[in-house]
DNA sequence: CAATACTATTCCAACCATTGAAAGCACCCT
DNA sequence: AGGGTGCTTTCAATGGTTGGAATAGTATTG
């Protein structure tokens, strides 16, 4: 123990590396390392993803550990709890929109034995918020809780069809990103593309990877005639045919935007549409 | 709430209230205020309600907005964001067994027509994560993301059963709440009841609120062999008898066990059993 | 239409929770 | 035994944090 209160002890001080960030946003960083690969994980493991030394990183996940947002593993390992788990539920975008549509979403699956799915918005991406999947069904690129593109996904398509018009002016002049096997659009036809699903109220894609789908999404509108949500099944290429599903689909998602109080126009666009 | 002032408040020295609590501590009680009853809420009620001043409720909220786990509504309330949703999809004991869970609760379900359930163990309670429903399906008391009594339900005797000895005991010597609609045990009969429960693989309770149903429910195990979650039916009184359930109950519990890589025994009791 | 009440936001100087290097433990592996 | 890795505790310096006060915005009332 040194308790002797040295003079000249200025022993080459190394600078704080990152001193300075504000405590909660080094706390949610910490839950930010968490993913889908990343589900259990060391305190090392953290402290170095989080970019933060192990000693910080140990008191704010001590913190997070008391609260439930974090649980320990017998191994000693950290996983995200089951009380963030239950505050997560209550998010309207999250949870929200899912206890509402679940009844149809599986009266849809009843009927198709196929992928259903549900998204949202978040940012410029679509995240999954549910996903009924036969036990033998086909490979599925996109798990719950994971996200999607908006451009290259049926799904996307249909949400970044109802965003606003400046925001989609944002994605429609960034360049295509390379996504294996799916056809990326040139911004003209991406334009009337989204001008069609905002017509017909339907998206349809086909994608070679994981495995030869095709996707049919129908938008989910709230009482304020918004695009909350995103509504698709995918099927194996070949299968059912797409022209078959979509009224099927549509009808689902009509279903679910009558039961959050949208009232279907008897007018064809119900929401502003580009150009004709 | 009535405000009433000066109940533990030191002495009005104008001094800092409660300072000295952990940034950490502070954000979570924000996030612990939103409830089923509270989803979206504005500054002045999360300030109040997490008992702190408002500039400093308003900065942390900043915070987590920025970060996602809160969003803002138009009006100004703030919700819980998706990106915490995101997050705790990564929950292994909540989304985790839901998402392997899944496709047989759904199998029960389309035999059954009723609520199928689906909960884990959190602390003193059972939290459901999952819930399958009809549209038409009879009024069910817990939603998802909400919490149950051990001690009251069938899907919390089947986790209590299987929690480790001292923590039963823990329960076992606590005075029996009194929750309407159910009749609870004595802590004799609720022994016998536990033992029962590890022996055959199946809890039953009747309850008469909100509506007269009976509950039948089965224990999930990991690879470890301890119960890790619990799978639970509830039909109303009178339709299908319990006997016919609980056999179907747990298959399809038996069924997500084995999905999670345990072996069924030969043996009758897979786990420590107290007294016969 | 002013008065009242409430909520949201900005400011800032005192202050205490926060910080991370260092050292001590506890386990591996070889 | 020795070297390595990861976890935990300690502690003094410090800068992020704090909340009263003031201001602006908004709804409600007389």
């Amino acid at each position: 123990m040194t308790a002797t209160p040295e003079t000249d002890t200025p022993p080459a001080r190394g600078k704080r590396p990152k001193q300075g960030e504000p405590v909660i946003d080094r706390a949610l960083s910490l839950l930010a390392v968490f993913s889908d690969r990343r589900r259990a994980l060391t305190l090392s493991e953290l402290a170095r993803y989080a970019e933060m030394p192990a000693p910080t990183a140990l008191r704010l996940i001590a913190r997070l550990v008391a609260w439930g947002a974090l649980e320990r593993l017998d191994d000693g390992r950290y996983v995200v709890g089951v009380r963030l788990w239950e505050v997560a539920s209550l998010s309207p975008r999250g949870h929200g929109v899912r206890e509402i549509a679940l009844p149809y979403l599986e009266d849809l699956f009843e009927v198709t034995r196929h992928h259903v799915l549900l998204a949202v918005r978040d940012n410029e991406q679509a995240v999954l918020i549910e996903r009924l999947s036969a036990k033998d069904a086909t490979e599925v690129a996109y798990r719950v809780g994971g996200r999607a593109p908006l451009r290259s996904t049926a799904i996307g398509l249909v949400l970044l069809a109802g965003a606003d018009q400046q925001f989609q002016e944002t994605i429609l002049k960034r360049p295509p990103e390379i996504e294996p096997g799916v056809s990326e659009m040139p911004e003209g036809q991406l334009r009337r593309t989204l001008s069609d699903v905002r017509r017909t109220g339907i998206a349809m894609i086909r994608r070679s990877l994981p495995s030869r789908t095709v996707s049919v999404a129908s938008p989910i509108f709230d009482a304020q005639g918004a695009v909350v949500a995103s509504l698709s099944i995918v099927v194996p290429d070949g299968s059912t045919p797409p022209n078959v599903l979509a009224p099927a689909v549509r009808a689902a998602a009509r279903a679910v935007s009558r039961n959050l109080g949208f009232q279907a126009q008897a007018s064809a666009d119900v929401r502003t549409h580009s150009q004709g």
